[in-house]
RNA sequence: CGGGAUGUAGCGCAGCUUGGUUUAGCGCGCAGCGUUCGGGACGCUGAGGUCGGGGGUUCAAAUCCCCCCAUCCCGACCA
């Protein structure tokens, strides 16, 4: 491809509204535009990054024995009615009517549809396993675009949905994804993380996600570099840290005599550590929770702890709401309690203490008395206050260990590119997709869904692969794999070399651009920087002093020279960019 | 949905407080000519704007007032 030729409208100046590096370098190196919030062109240097990341994601998933099709984007309201997801879906689905009034909506997914064409022509047991994909755009009307393709509200992703007998059937389905999904991140390059994750609305019991590692990504997951346990923050099991008081250090095990304290208007961890001198972990904070049935439970946890309620709701097995200021005077008026000097000693007894296992081993600690601006010092369990249960109630903290291998736990960041969860039969029995089994039985399929973000492994790939100067696209997916640069396209002797390399280079089927414009060399590199393009090959005053040309490598900078016959070398050096 | 901000040429911005010497500027980019040619070169010439939209105040509005729209940020929501 001759630069001249294409369309790469590159940006000198950082965009206002591109908060994060991947949005950044997209406007900048010509990948992509935006039309309307969270809605974006690719331009022909974003789209052939697409296609590569397509290309790898489609030979993945045929390895895998998945079967591509192409359902439509526009969905009738039908299924979605009858799948109940027409209301719980809510304002994130984009809807439209046609002439005639009926409703449809843009495709956010299309677990509906895939089970309607099950429902339609899949019958027998002799058909299965079967799983389905395809690489299409979805609509999701988000309540908040932003970071650029990260969070857009059109954005390209491959779902697949397999149809099983029984459990076992999906169980190597999934298993499959999930090495197929591994591979694809492999083959393109990146780094990153398969967690455990939740299944949220879409249902189902089981689900990883796999991450992209990269500082401004939203997802926060923990890992162990001992083991290979990892897990989103969330759902996160650990042994709390050995958080010890270095006054038990001096005198273990000594409990001191409890004292109250005067602390007006000390109603923040935050506040109390400064006002009392005492580290964070010498405070044990209470918070109190509701039931539906408005039975108030005290949680208790190290200072240095947020609660985690999806642990807490999940340990009692009840939707559990916090309780603030208003509860107080509604509810509790008469037992005297404040919020910001709560405390585990002289609660009402209707309350259940539940204590977090970061407390277990503290001695002398902090916690609100139960009566405005006074705080209790030197308490200790068990002998100051019962607890009805302990738990994991916490997210994790720097400190916290492993709970496979003992090391250390490490927190990253990243970005949430895939997706695969077991949906087992909720679409199934909803839209009554069911097949004849061996045994002469009508069963609905055992389900499984699994997507991919296109769109999203393009900015994540960007996030975790970038410097001060551009994109460093690992070459797998680079738009070009090599950029011929000729400083000086007034010499005739130049533009000769560069002609010969460029014919034979597209002769040996090297996807190569040749950048013949008229214009300062300073331009060309920069904007061969800017791209990421994985490979440079200069024709410039080398050629001219020794008749040498150079080949130098985005992701170190280094330089080789070599002649310009050496065609071979150069596909070397192109192969060694990978 | 709540809070905050912004909207002036393709991009980045100034001008608005205190309305009138502004025929609306600057830098980058763009076009033409010439000189350059190893890390965003230089000179000259030029094209490009209903100042987000509508209404109002005024002799006069980019500038003051009201309404609307769009975009961005924080939060809530959603996963």
């Amino acid at each position: 491809m001759r630069y001249s030729n294409f369309f790469i409208p590159t940006l000198k100046e950082e965009p206002t509204e591109a908060e994060i590096p991947s949005h950044s370098l997209c406007l900048r190196a010509g990948l992509i535009r935006k039309v309307a919030s969270g809605i974006y062109s690719f331009l022909p240097l974003g789209f052939r990054v697409l296609r590569k990341i397509e290309d790898i994601v489609r030979d993945e998933m045929n390895k895998a024995g998945a079967i591509e099709l192409l359902l439509p984007a526009i969905q009738p309201s039908e299924l979605w009615i009858k799948s109940g997801r027409w209301s719980e879906y809510g304002p994130e689905m984009f809807r439209l009517k046609d002439r005639s009034n009926r409703d449809f909506c843009l495709g956010p997914t299309h677990e509906e549809l895939i089970t309607y064409l099950a429902y339609l022509d899949i019958k027998s047991y002799k058909d299965l396993p079967i799983n389905l994909y395809q690489i299409q755009v979805k609509f999701r009307d988000e309540i908040r675009p932003r970071y650029g393709l990260l969070r857009a509200r059109e954005f390209i992703m491959k779902d697949a949905y397999s149809f099983c007998r029984d459990e076992e059937e999906l169980d190597e389905v999934y298993k499959k994804m999930y090495r197929a999904y591994s591979r694809i991140l492999e083959r393109i390059g990146l780094n990153f993380k398969v967690v455990e994750a939740k299944t949220g609305v879409i249902g189902g019991k089981y689900s990883h996600e796999f991450i992209v590692l990269a500082k401004n990504g939203e997802e926060k997951i923990v890992y162990c570099p001992g083991c290979n346990y990892s897990s989103g923050y969330e759902l996160s099991r650990f042994v709390p840290g050995n958080n010890k008081d270095s006054r038990d250090e001096e005198k273990p095990g000594f409990e001191e005599r409890v004292g109250e304290v005067f602390t007006p208007d000390i109603t923040t961890i935050e506040s109390l550590v400064q006002f009392l001198k005492v580290p964070v972990d010498r405070i044990v904070k209470t918070i109190l929770l509701k039931d539906k049935e408005n039975n108030i439970y005290a949680f208790l946890l190290g200072g240095e702890r947020e609660l985690n309620i999806g642990k807490a709701q999940d340990f009692l097995n009840k939707e559990l709401k916090m309780i603030g200021e208003e509860d107080v005077e509604n509810n509790l008026n008469s037992t005297g309690l404040n919020i910001g000097y709560l405390g585990p000693i002289n609660l009402p007894c209707h309350i259940k203490i539940l204590a977090d296992n970061s407390i277990k081993k503290r001695k002398n600690f902090v916690v609100g008395a139960n009566k405005k601006n006074y705080h209790l010092i030197n308490v200790n369990y068990p002998r100051d206050f019962v607890v009805d249960s302990w738990g994991d109630f916490s997210y994790p903290v720097p400190g916290d260990i492993c709970i496979n291998c003992g090391s250390k736990l490490e927190f990253e960041r990243g970005i949430e590119v895939g997706h695969i969860f077991k949906l087992g039969e909720k679409y199934s029995l909803k839209l009554e997709a069911k097949f004849l089994d061996k045994d002469g039985k009508l069963k609905p399929f055992v389900m499984g869904c699994y997507g991919i973000g296109i769109s999203r492994i393009m900015a994540a790939a960007i996030e975790q692969l970038h410097d001060d100067k551009g994109i460093v696209w690992p070459s797998a997916i680079a738009p070009f794999a090599a950029e011929i640069v000729v400083t000086n396209p007034q010499d005739d002797r130049l533009t000769k070399v560069a002609e010969e390399i460029y014919s034979s280079l597209t002769g040996f089927g090297v996807e190569v651009i040749y950048d013949d414009r008229d214009t300062s060399p300073g331009i060309k590199f920069k904007d061969a920087d800017l791209m990421g393009i994985p490979l440079k090959i200069i024709i410039g005053k080398k050629f001219l002093d020794k008749g040498k040309i150079e080949v130098e490598f985005r992701k170190n900078s280094h330089k080789e020279e070599l002649i310009p016959a050496d065609i071979s070398g150069i596909v070397r050096y192109i192969n060694q960019s990978l």
